[in-house]
DNA sequence: GCTTATTGCTTTTGTTTTGCAAGTAATATA
DNA sequence: TATATTACTTGCAAAACAAAAGCAATAAGC
């Protein structure tokens, strides 16, 4: 499987996973937004295409950064779920967030505020892990609970 | 110029400028790795295509997170160098890295370690200002130090 | 100062990835 | 039972990426 990396440098080894239009930005409809379904993620601001969507998706999957799940009583709807390895990447949104609000706002104008950055500010270590903990109490349904 | 925006997403806006296969590696051959020619990116670990290269340098010199530059005497060897704008990326680099770091042994045995990483461990910010501080004395040149 | 090498690209020609639109099967709802 | 919803897949066009070659300007070697 290593022939899928280009070198063994830890930062182009992540770019060759998360190095794209829409891997972060799936990762981050699900942290922060409270997206978990195909639909959920079809239907967000940045549109993505069903066909790019499901094959990000499958690839999130098989790499262990999200899992697929099901609610009971419902054999339809696929839920997807941040796996430790993908909240992982929780440090590396919550620096772009701060990269943009720093240095993106002559590109473009309307660029919108996250109401979090001001704790992110306060205390980024514990804002970081507010954040981990918030989206586990939320997303991660009873059965699937580790802790 | 807005228009080259998704939507007004903090992440989303960062994303459509470094969210790429090339993008992040370049600033980090120049952070981390001391190159600043083209040449020096050229035979990169990574190898990069000439071509693909060059249209990255300047998307990267129009958006501001590069510039280039000239050394005296030499008429025929461009230097790129960091700006403020793209030196702000480096939290995000030391993010990804750590990740690989404690997520990709699995997916990619070869992995290298950065030796900057125990110190990034010990004291994040710290070690952030250190990186930062060492390029800037390294590859700023006295006509362009502004500090 | 003439030849060769180096640097920083551009061009050409594929291939791969992305994106749009439409379609479909399984399940759920009215 | 009919309609709507969800989670996709398929087919095709457009854009991005990649390998190889070429080239002009400058620098270095003799």
């Amino acid at each position: 499987m290593n022939n899928d990396f280009r070198c063994n440098c830890p930062i182009t080894s992540a770019l060759d996973i998360v190095g794209d239009k829409w891997t972060l930005v799936i990762i981050k409809q699900m942290l922060l937004e409270g997206k978990n379904t195909f639909k959920d993620f079809s239907e967000s601001d940045e549109a993505i295409a069903s066909n790019i969507l499901a094959s990000r998706l499958k690839a999130l999957e098989n790499l262990k950064l999200i899992s697929k799940e099901k609610l009971p009583h419902n054999k339809k709807t696929n839920l997807y779920v941040l796996t430790e390895k993908g909240l992982g990447l929780t440090p590396t949104i919550v620096e772009l967030t701060l990269w943009s609000d720093g240095n993106l706002r002559e590109d473009h104008s309307s660029l919108v505020l996250d109401n979090r950055l001001e704790m992110v500010r306060e205390n980024k270590e514990d804002a970081i892990q507010i954040i981990v903990e918030s989206y586990k109490t939320k997303n991660w349904p009873v059965h699937l609970q580790t802790v």
